[in-house]
RNA sequence: GGCGGCAUAGCCAAGUGGUAAGGCAGAGGUUUGCAAAACCUUUAUUCCUCGGUUCAAAUCCGGGUGCCGCCUCCA
């Protein structure tokens, strides 16, 4: 049994699909006018152990994330590089796959382009016309919030408690209610437009991700995900509009991730203290450590960023890879009985942990805890091939929801490795310690760590 | 001003009524040609503070303090 916390009614809820077996998502994505930062990866992370322990627990996932390519942002961007809006943020759109992938994270089945789906935005907005939830003014359209009285339920905005003295900008906007939001935009200047049924225009920020995530998952489905701060208004105003157009419900869970924080408050753009995926491996870290990182902190928990916590990610990976690597290498002899109990504690503790609330933190606790119970077991006894084969399993189905786990060396065996590793064994007995060590420093300028063991040496990449 | 969240060891971080997981760092040990790494052992009488409820509280309730988020584009 799943449990999320969902923030429609702020509390834990079992967690149902509307379909059984099939789970329907939508997660916001990135807005391509840049590099998506690593506070923006937390969230994507988050996303992508939500799809890879609902695959884990075996259901089928049908995930949508959207590439919002028409916006404020992106048209000013474009114009300011001196590209076509298409050009521009297909540069960014290219750089954001490439890091998604840097970081493990699994494809979603549909990456829907704002820009690609203006029709249905434009049939969207002509129901809520029709039914009388919209109004115009100078070409542009907006959405009522007066008229559906579920608005601010998510979020539990009060929208008649608005911070007094608080400052709009009149000047770009003529709603008549400052919390109205706007469907279409009407044509400014030489910005990018189509000409529809609505006239010549945009489309809404907000009516992108309700226009995508219907036309793929239907008018109803089960999970939508976002940052916190997305939860008002954008959030809200998809389920506005959403629900007025159709007169159903949109979705049933909502989760919502908390932000990565530096020093300044949280990573953001705007506040300018912004560190992307590149610039962490560039200092030195390994994806792994990136990924084992966001993922370290429960995903409703706001989480610090530091070099020291990457540090010491870096540890923890390379100590999972390590075990990993000492049980591939571990040569079998008898059966060990108190294996397959410590394998069956270790899944339990895994599911348990992940079932709740997809509790990441927990779950790397527990992984820790069966790495030493089988360090402990193996310091003083042995296993067979079985115990060993049953271990791996483990540690591959662990590691499809966790995805920290590094190549097996075994799959980009160098073969100049060896023979260095076979020099310096020859160096060794005949005692021409000089040699031997340099051929370990040499191999370790490269990244390529030894180990001297009683049965021999072994070597393991750093990162 | 309104709404919400958080406060656990040197650092990071689980734990929501039954007597403090885990990672990193530190200490001791095993091992080693010497190392490094690895492995083992160890490290919070206590969970911001003050009161309350209870046989029992880090966990529930009330007051206080501090930090953060949202209320405006934002993962």
């Amino acid at each position: 049994m799943i449990k999320f916390y969902n923030t429609l009614h702020n509390k834990k809820e079992e967690f149902y699909e509307r379909e059984k077996g099939l789970v329907k998502m939508y997660t916001c994505g990135p807005t391509v006018y840049n590099f998506a930062h690593i506070g923006n990866f937390r969230t994507y992370v988050f996303e992508d152990l939500l799809r890879r322990y609902l695959k884990y627990k075996g259901y089928k996932v049908i995930q949508v994330m959207n590439i919002t390519d028409v916006e404020d942002k992106t048209i000013r961007e474009a114009k300011k590089a001196g590209l076509s809006l298409e050009a521009y943020t297909k540069k960014y759109e290219k750089f954001f796959f490439e890091d998604l992938d840097i970081l493990g994270i699994e494809r979603a089945e549909y990456y829907p382009r704002a820009t690609e789906h203006i029709d249905q935005m434009v049939v969207i907005i002509k129901k809520l016309r029709e039914q009388g939830f919209t109004y115009e003014s100078e070409g542009s359209i907006y959405f009522d919030i007066s008229k559906f009285e579920k608005y601010g339920k998510l979020s539990n905005i009060e929208i008649n408690e608005t911070k007094s003295g608080l400052r709009y900008d009149t000047d770009e906007y003529e709603k008549e209610d400052v919390r109205d939001f706007v469907l279409w935009k009407a044509k400014k200047g030489d910005e990018p437009s189509w000409n529809t049924e609505l006239g010549v225009g945009r489309p809404g920020w907000h009516i992108e991700c309700s226009a995508m995530s219907m036309h793929y998952l239907g008018e109803s489905f089960d999970i939508h995900t976002g940052g916190v701060d997305n939860m008002f208004p954008h959030h809200e105003n998809e389920i506005a509009q959403s629900e007025c157009c159709t007169g159903k419900k949109f979705v049933n869970f909502w989760l919502h991730s908390a932000h990565l924080t530096l020093k300044e408050g949280k990573m953001s753009k705007s506040i300018g203290n912004i560190l992307n995926v590149r610039q962490i491996l560039e200092k030195g870290f390994s994806k792994e450590a990136l990924r084992y990182f966001l993922l370290s902190a429960h995903y409703k928990s706001p989480l610090a960023y530091s070099e020291e916590a990457l540090e010491a990610a870096e540890k923890a990976v390379t100590h999972v890879n390590y075990f990993r690597d000492f049980i591939d290498d571990f040569k079998v002899g008898s059966e060990n009985k108190k294996i397959a109990a410590h394998i069956q504690e270790g899944k339990k503790g895994f599911e348990d942990n992940f079932d709740d609330d997809l509790n990441s933190a927990g779950a790397l606790g527990v992984l820790f805890i069966f790495i030493r119970n089988i360090n402990k077991e193996l310091s003083n006894s042995s296993m067979n091939a079985q115990n060993k084969t049953e271990i791996l399993n483990f540690l591959q189905s662990v590691n499809r929801v966790l995805g920290v786990l590094r190549e097996n060396k075994k799959d980009l065996l160098d073969k100049d490795i060896e023979e260095l590793i076979h020099k310096r064994e020859e160096a060794r007995k005949n005692k021409d310690f000089s040699l031997s060590d340099t051929i370990r420093n040499d191999l370790l300028s490269k990244g390529i760590e030894l180990e001297d063991r009683k049965d021999g040496t072994r070597w393991i990449r750093k990162k």
